[in-house]
DNA sequence: ATAACTGCAAACGTTTTGCCAGCAT
DNA sequence: ATGCTGGCAAAACGTTTGCAGTTAT
């Protein structure tokens, strides 16, 4: 456990917000200027191995790393980015069935959700808000994500 | 429709092994020898708008492309890649908890599993064959999937 | 004439790797 | 001195894009 890693486990563990390598690359080098981008994927791949964050690919073309390391499912905005924790159970049973339908062996799965948030959908609702500058109507300009 | 989409719409339409577009610009290039894959990568992309394939991220990191556009779910295979269609309920139910549980609105999922296909596990099962010829002890040598 | 399309090559963004130096054991 | 680690830069990978020429309408 060298400094960096430490540290990289550290900004990991203090954000909730799923960060993709290159986020997590941004803020160690706050703390840790001279830090290089292989050696923060270097670490990553390390940290997963023992087990201590999660790394997922949520579809959006990064990895994304989870300081929470127990198995739960997730939905992204489709809009923002943003992911959100779900808490339900997780599907075991459908593991069985496709055992027997397919033959596989140690079938596992991959579950995850996307949608537009409350934050973004609140945006669609009132598109032209008068109590704030600056905004236009109809100048959402966000990006359709997937 | 030109010569090079239909070209690649059949081959996709002929194979049921969900190929990656590399792997279709090898076959669309058997019968079109001068056919670039920013050709195979742009008429992916419309197939996939009109409807007519389907594009999906099994998690290996290439763009399948399935020619039954009918939505349904896939096994990877771990150790060789084969993927298996599945023929089960989609989950419906799901969307609306989410929908309750976070807010997010118009929620969709991803879903899909991974395990070790009957020839793989087979190949596992018994590794010294005796009725084949140069087979050898342990010489099983597939690199583990994601 | 125009719009859609091709082949080619270069660019892209994320991730991985090779190399050599530094550090702890 | 050995082996793991870091920084740096370059490579790798699948995919996308710019461009100039081609085709069909």
């Amino acid at each position: 456990m060298t400094p960096q890693r430490k540290i990289i486990l550290e900004e990991i563990a203090n954000t909730n917000t799923h960060p993709s390598a290159d986020e997590i690359y941004e803020l160690v080098r706050r703390r840790l200027p001279r830090i290089s981008l292989g050696t923060v994927y270097r670490n990553l791949e390390v940290l997963c191995e023992c087990g201590l964050i999660r790394k997922m690919d949520l579809g959006d073309g990064h990895w994304r790393f989870d300081g929470n390391a127990e198995s739960h499912y997730h939905v992204r905005c489709t809009s923002c980015g943003r992911i959100t924790d779900l808490y339900m159970e997780e599907l075991c049973d459908f593991e069985n069935i496709i055992r027997q339908q397919t033959g596989y062996e140690g079938v596992g799965h991959r579950l995850d959700f996307y949608g537009l948030c409350p934050v973004c959908k609140r945006e669609r609702e009132i598109p032209h808000r008068t109590d704030l500058p600056s905004s236009r109507p109809g100048a959402a300009g966000e990006s359709e994500g997937m």
